[in-house]
Order: structure tokens, then C-alpha cells, then sequence
DNA sequence: GAGAACAACTTGAAGTTTCAAGTATTCCGG
DNA sequence: CCGGAATACTTGAAACTTCAAGTTGTTCTC
């Protein structure tokens, strides 16, 4: 751990005021997105990272990495998805391994049906009050705070 | 939901890597804590926002506004730490249907002994790399995010 | 071209969080 | 000062996530 210098005041304060946004804004939009759309944020994020890509189709392991999640994690949660119909599971043709993910037409009706819902929350939620300055150094502070964690990832925290 | 205006480039950029963040740093800073102090981020909160407080005490709802959480889940979780031993609970002499949370000493020796891992990884995990100017920015827009969430839960989301 | 590492998942159990009730206490209007 | 609302919690069950294995298939190395 070597030496640890103490956060400075601003430090401090952006601190206090991250954890606030992380400890509320995941269980607000899960909220929102439970009670409009009967899903978790999380199962819209897998949805639509699914609508996006071409066939809308997805390796499991391309789809746990779109949506920054753990393997198992995307496993559970597609399971529960493709018993309700929104999406199905099969064999890569080309690599024995890997499960495909595909949204099937009624999931994609569903997540269209979600997504004005899921974007007013997020206007709402987040980018309500801020400047389009402040906008793009959201986009600079966020981008390098993910590098931090990536790299955190490989080294397993503290090298 | 009225009329839904989509969200521009910019928007859609910044919303994608606060995504990111926020799916990532919860589990990273979780699994940060549970490998060297054997709590979870969530814990190590309550237990430092009780050891600044006067007496090393407050209120359950005063914790759980402090904190970030349900009145319900800080119950679940000061539950499993007074087992542990590491703070107490104890009826309000004052008001009779408060309980109150107070720190052990045993509980101030633990969260003394996981600060600087603690300090340490937040500095890894968000500020490495973040310019004092980024710093002051992100003060400012985790505040404003922050004020959305309140004004969201009094309005449950839609008005 | 074996066998050892590795990669892509899946699964069940354990731990956490939310959700929906339930209880006890205090506040407030008439 | 009575009764209905609101407040402050607690609890058990359901839902979700992580964790630790376990499986199957691929790749690498000698």
C-alpha cells in the first residue's frame, strides 16, 4: 500500500458527491425501468446493446463486455430474459465455445416500448441542470475515470 | 412522458461512460474492501460516516440519509455488523421509536485498519489522472446529478 | 499430436438489496 | 385528548449479484 496521501478538500467533496450519485442513480433508474417496463436497468442495457449490433446478435462474452459486466453475472440474467421471450441462446456456428445471444422480434418491440421511458429518466436523472460545457467534461472525467478501472481489472487493485 | 427528445452526441457519449463508471466502481471498490478488511464498500461507509458523527453515534434514518440508503437495507446491514461487533445498537433515550447506531471501539480499530487501502484504491480507481481543474468540475456536476435525485424521489420519477 | 494451459460459458450456493408488510411511537386536527 | 396520519424502524421473502466450482472446447508447446 506504500504511502497514502489523504484526499485534499476538493478531492474530498467530489468524493462524498460521486458516492452519492453511485448509491442513487442505479437503484433510481432501476426503479423507473421496473416500474414502466417491468425490466432491471441492467436487462435494458443488455437489450439494447443487443439492438445495436448487426443482426442483433452478440457473442456472450462481446455482450458482457458492452454492458461492463462479469460472465456470470450476464449468464443469470439472460437466462431470466430469454424465459420471458425477449431473447434466445444458441450455439456460435463457427466456434464451439461461445453461446450467441440474438433479440428476438417481440424483445426488440419490447425495448422500443422502454426506451422514450428510460431516456426521459436519464434526462431527467442526469443531465437535467447541466451545461453543455459541463456535458463534455462529463464525457473527459468519465472516460478516465473507466481507464483507472480497466486498469485496476488487469492489475487486481495495487499491482 | 410527453414528447422525449433523443439525446445528442455529446449526451449519449457522456450517459455511456457514466454507464461504465457506474457498473464498474460499486463491484471494483466492493471487491477492494472484501479482499482487505472483509466488509463491503457499503459497510465501510456506514461505519465512517458514524465515526465522524459526535459521540460516534446517530440515528438509524440520520445514517441511512448519510449514507445513501434504504431505511431497510442500513437495518439488513447494521444488523450483520453489530453481530460482528462492530458498532452497537440501542433505543434513543429522547424518542422512543428512534434507534440508535453507535461505533465500538473495536469497530473504530477496524475502520482505522482498512482506511488506507480504502483511500488508496479511490485515489486508483477515480482520481488517478483526473487534472485539480476535473476535479472542481466533477465536484460541480456529481452535485447537480445529486440535486436530480433528490427532486426525482419526491416526485417518484414523472411528477 | 498429446497434454497442459486457457477461454467461454453454466450452475448452485451464499451474500446483498429491494419489496411489501407489520409494529410501535409520535404528531396533529378537531 | 381521541383517533387518524405520519414517522421510525424491523422483518421475511423474492430478486439479484457474486463467488467458487465444474464443463466443454480451443490453443499452445514441446
Amino acid at each position: 500500500m506504500a504511502e497514502t496521501p489523504w484526499l485534499d478538500d476538493d478531492e474530498m467533496a467530489a468524493w462524498l458527491a460521486l458516492v452519492g450519485v453511485l448509491l442513487r442513480l442505479g437503484p433510481a433508474l432501476d426503479s423507473q425501468a421496473q416500474r414502466d417496463a417491468g425490466m432491471t436497468h441492467f436487462d435494458y442495457q443488455v437489450m439494447a446493446m443487443l439492438s445495436g449490433a448487426p443482426e442483433r446478435r452478440l457473442a456472450m462474452s462481446e455482450l458482457a463486455a458492452r454492458t461492463n459486466s462479469s460472465l456470470s453475472r450476464l449468464s443469470h440474467v439472460v437466462k431470466k430474459l430469454e424465459a420471458r421471450g425477449w431473447l434466445a441462446r444458441s450455439p456460435s456456428p463457427t466456434n464451439r465455445r461461445v453461446t450467441e445471444c440474438e433479440l428476438t422480434t417481440h424483445g426488440y418491440d419490447v425495448l422500443v416500448a422502454a426506451a422514450p421511458g428510460h431516456v426521459s429518466a436519464v434526462r431527467q436523472l442526469v443531465f437535467d441542470g447541466l451545461s453543455p460545457e459541463q456535458v463534455r467534461q462529463l464525457v473527459a472525467i468519465a472516460t478516465t475515470v473507466r481507464a483507472n478501472l480497466d486498469a485496476s481489472d488487469l492489475r487486481t487493485l495495487d499491482g
